[in-house]
DNA sequence: CATGAATGAGAATTCATTCAT
DNA sequence: TATGAATGAATTCTCATTCAT
């Protein structure tokens, strides 16, 4: 008896895969909701049934993504891992997933980037508290790290986080730059910057 | 002689800077000419005479403030600082220049993501040459780290310039979120991310 | 046998009940056939089943209206009542009928406005048609009138009806603008008209 | 000095005729805004330069047409006039005018019928207060034919106002309907309505 | 040099109508 | 018979760019 609305879900999720696509490669204002309907392979006027606007085609897709990316997470990343253990699952999660989805990565940047975006308010928000959540993810476990010992007590969390995340983002944007191609090895890249992380670049004999 | 030359280019200045202002705080697309040339106090038509269309406008004013961190940045930046020195610098210089032009840093941003701006080849070129100076800086700097044996040698340089940039992106970044006021401390946000670079997060106890 | 049909016809009437709110609150081109389908409980496509299109609708819809208008008048106004008697009958049951459907006069008056209607020409043609009807009706009373010696002969019949029928349309159109609530008394108001009408305004001295 | 805005006010007045005569023939909904820019011998794109939208462009259109007719009202009807005289040319005016622009009359009559457009409230204010003017201005003259007894005082002057409108109006429109050719005699007509206004159609046998 | 009026291509959105179920 | 999902033509409006003054 769902299958009227499965089937909905589903003509959904084809759309808001067309329009991932068009958006990752153009950016929100240059994207026609032509170009998307033509993706998706539906009309023009079709696309007006399963989303009010424009903006509400884009804000579903990336909450989407988004959402999918943080269940990878929450449901890969559990408490029986060390914090260590979760921060590097947490760098190689991501590598991996923007490594499928490259152009997606595009518009995840400017996303961050939220204040071009400050106009569309309404579905903006709930963007944002996406993005919060993964945050707050993010300062638990190192709240946790801090508790079990091995990570520093004396360094700012929230600076921490955003040092970490900062790492990832742009060696994934020099996967971007550099690696046309799929030559992208996560684990090695992840283990990378958790070393750095760590230990740092310096030797003991620095300063 | 180079009087009439003079004027061009100081108008072209002018107008750049009201260019920044809207495309600052609009994005490419959603910005308008008239915008610009309103806040530039000139008429429409008058701009076309100092750039070829909107796309000249964009890229010479983004390629422009590029310049003015880079000449800040080398500048400042000599050989004799010691690596150390320079990347602390290097930090704080970025911190201080975003500090004071924040909505810049939204577009900087959307740069960095440059394959959105791929449609605009010949203009987006010299922007991917600009940016790759800065890298090259960063790369010769570390270099130099190493064989000042103040930077760890088994560590892959691009990723370590890659990690270092991403660490100070993502701290504007949570600057940019957080405080909305201008109360942020460059020097102390640079002290931060050196230690953390230098040093790790971990403990030795860690892993 | 005729069962059949009897349903299909009150159907359509359901539908064009439906239909006469819609027009009536917003005019032809911006009721939406969806807002007629919905009003009415039944599906979009249904709609199409009873009418063969918007204009089908609209026009059997304002046809049976002016039909119901008729039929009362033409069913309450029989020969025995004397011209004066028809008259005022005529000029209280317009009062009572359009008190009773407000709504619908805007669209009336645009109907009798018919250029506006000249591009539907083949349904407009029978709309035209009953319009006429009501207009040689009056006719016809006026003339008994003039037969029976208590209208004057040295007036042009058309002219005299026309003004007649203008005098009840503005008072009309009065109520529905002075008169948001339903305080409006149709019987004193056609005692008005009909003094107006056979006595005028002016006094014995005018002129 | 006052050259540009005077060609600006010119060139308005030009938009405004073309858009009469299409708003005229297809109402305001059907009426697109690009016939109206062809009919003016303009590109699209300049007619948002002189009116804010469509709805301005409708409102600014009619009221202009209304003011004229006002003013020629206004102009024409001086104090000087006796309350028979100033009615007798108000009714004149009037049907000169309409007999001239026929087509308006269409949207005029929709435009008394105010209900289909209480949408577009803020000018749609304005329109109904130009209309007030003129019926204000009739009560003055009715009131005026009253105190100098030429006017019944027996008889409400609201309904009076109104009856004798109604009388013009639908004379007019008998006119549209009648005489597609010009061989309408403002004068005659008026002359008989005046006639039926002030003596009535009844004779002293009547009732 | 400077201007801003004019333009029309292009974008988002609506809605009457069809048709497969 | 009844439905409503799908469609694309049509509409309003914007904005980069040109060009006559």
């Amino acid at each position: 008896m769902l299958e009227k609305s499965d089937r909905r879900e589903e003509k959904r999720k084809r759309i808001m895969q067309a329009a991932l696509k068009i958006f990752s490669r153009k950016g929100y204002t240059p994207a026609a909701v032509d170009e998307v309907a033509a993706e998706a392979g539906i009309g023009k006027g079709t696309l007006y049934l399963y989303f009010r606007d424009k903006e509400d085609l884009f804000f579903s897709t990336i909450i989407s993504v988004i959402e999918d990316l943080a269940s990878i997470i929450q449901s890969e990343i559990t408490e029986r891992l060390s914090a260590i253990e979760a921060l590097h699952k947490l760098c190689r999660l991501q590598f991996e997933f923007f490594s499928k989805n490259r152009d997606f990565f595009n518009i995840y940047l400017t996303i961050l980037n939220y204040n071009l975006l400050r106009n569309y308010t309404n579905l903006f928000q709930s963007l944002v508290n996406k993005q919060k959540l993964l945050y707050e993810f993010e300062v638990g476990i190192v709240e946790r790290g801090k508790r079990e010992g091995c990570i520093r007590r004396d360094m700012d969390t929230g600076l921490i986080v955003s040092s970490f995340q900062g790492m990832i983002h742009d060696v994934i944007s020099k996967m971007c730059f550099d690696d046309a191609s799929m030559t992208f090895n996560a684990d090695e890249k992840a283990k990378f910057v958790m070393r750095l992380f760590l230990e740092g670049a310096g030797t003991s004999s620095g300063v």
